[in-house]
DNA sequence: TTAATTTTTTACCATGCGGTACAAAAAAAG
DNA sequence: CTTTTTTTGTACCGCATGGTAAAAAATTAA
């Protein structure tokens, strides 16, 4: 369908991998409702009908720019999880936030959260697969946090769906002051008071129930 | 202009701060290029004329919805930098982000965060309001610190920028995560941790420079 | 050369947007 | 009453939006 290679008719003029990274810069920067067509198709250096023809249509290139983005971008996030420890997870995840938000050769932020987080009602299906975006994100950071309960990285008592919400906190967070104007280097002294209280909470010293007070 | 109590002349047949009150939800929820003049009209009781000589246009609609906002759902923030102790301010700052970024009554999240974090370019003067807005906020947070620390409250080496722009995260991230559907709770539990990070930090037992291995 | 196939270009469509003109309605003042 | 002043309801405006129809252009296959 799209990755069409076929060899007869007219070939076309456009590299489809350029013209979606192109897109999903646009889209970063203003957002899923903030883009326009004529946002689209001059960034992507195409028209209309091309644009329909290779992608869909608008909803559907904003699919496409976020599957690229996971894996490009904001691909720390998976090999963060991977990492042998839960210390060395989240040092990674941690700068490597700082670094994906403030990256000065790209737009600034998260597209996961400032693609369509408030939006008019047409946008409510972007909307809700960005929500279930994030949130499978903090889920699987919670699943590798209780992995390393289990293997007795730290005590039993620790709150792993907490501090997945924690870290999570601090990657939306940064991506919000990033946007803001934050440099590379504050955001990193942030990335390191927050693996402190990383280190802190799994070393059990932080009561996190009970705390209504 | 608007506050007019002019006795003369056809009576309103609105109350003036219940339909701002009430354009202030719409434009917390929607964001302000989300929202549609028929989305405000509706949910203020009015009509578009009326809405116009009472609040001018869209855009000054919003601006005092976000007066509003400043005074009522986020006004835990101005008490919280009068607290005594830095310690206090962080503890009411923390929580009263946490309470009000997921009260039940209201939106979930941040004005100031979700109102118009991405864009059209025709928004871009907003964007730009909010941006100075979070901005200010963080200035007065870091000018609190400052004063604590020269108060003695820590240590001569404590980064009271890195700091203010750590509690920032806090607040926005808390506010994202808010959106996607976390708890009271769950974000009070996060505050806490945070907040412990906040304490070690001040009592100078983290490097907030040279983190760059 | 011709036919078949695909992409590009241009021009268009219906809809919803922010904003407004204008007359009817409701009150106070003379 | 009539006049004056302000708000309301309706109907409209120009414009930008996402999306498409149709013909021209570029290539391969026969």
């Amino acid at each position: 369908m799209t990755g069409n290679t076929s060899t007869i008719g007219r070939p076309r003029a456009f590299d489809v991998d350029k013209a979606l990274q192109k897109a999903l810069e646009v889209f970063w920067e203003k957002g899923y409702e903030g883009t326009s067509l004529p946002d689209l198709t001059e960034a992507m250096g195409i028209n209309k009908p091309s644009l329909y023809a290779a992608f869909g249509n608008k909803e559907q290139l904003f699919l496409k720019a976020i599957e690229l983005y996971e894996n490009r971008p904001c691909g720390f996030f998976q090999p963060a999880l991977m990492q042998p420890t839960a210390y060395l997870m989240a040092e990674q995840m941690l700068f490597g936030g700082a670094a994906a938000s403030s990256d000065p050769s790209l737009p600034k932020g998260c597209l996961m959260v400032q693609g369509a987080l408030s939006c008019s009602d047409n946008a409510n299906s972007v909307k809700q697969v960005l929500i279930e975006k994030r949130r499978s994100g903090e889920l699987q950071l919670q699943q590798r946090l209780e992995r390393a309960k289990a293997e007795g990285e730290f005590a039993a008592d620790v709150d792993c769906a907490a501090l997945a919400c924690f870290i999570g906190v601090q990657l939306h967070g940064m991506s919000i002051q990033a946007t803001t104007g934050a440099s590379c280097e504050k955001l990193q002294k942030v990335a390191a008071i927050a693996l402190e209280a990383f280190v802190a909470a799994t070393s059990g010293k932080i009561a996190t129930t009970d705390i209504t007070s």
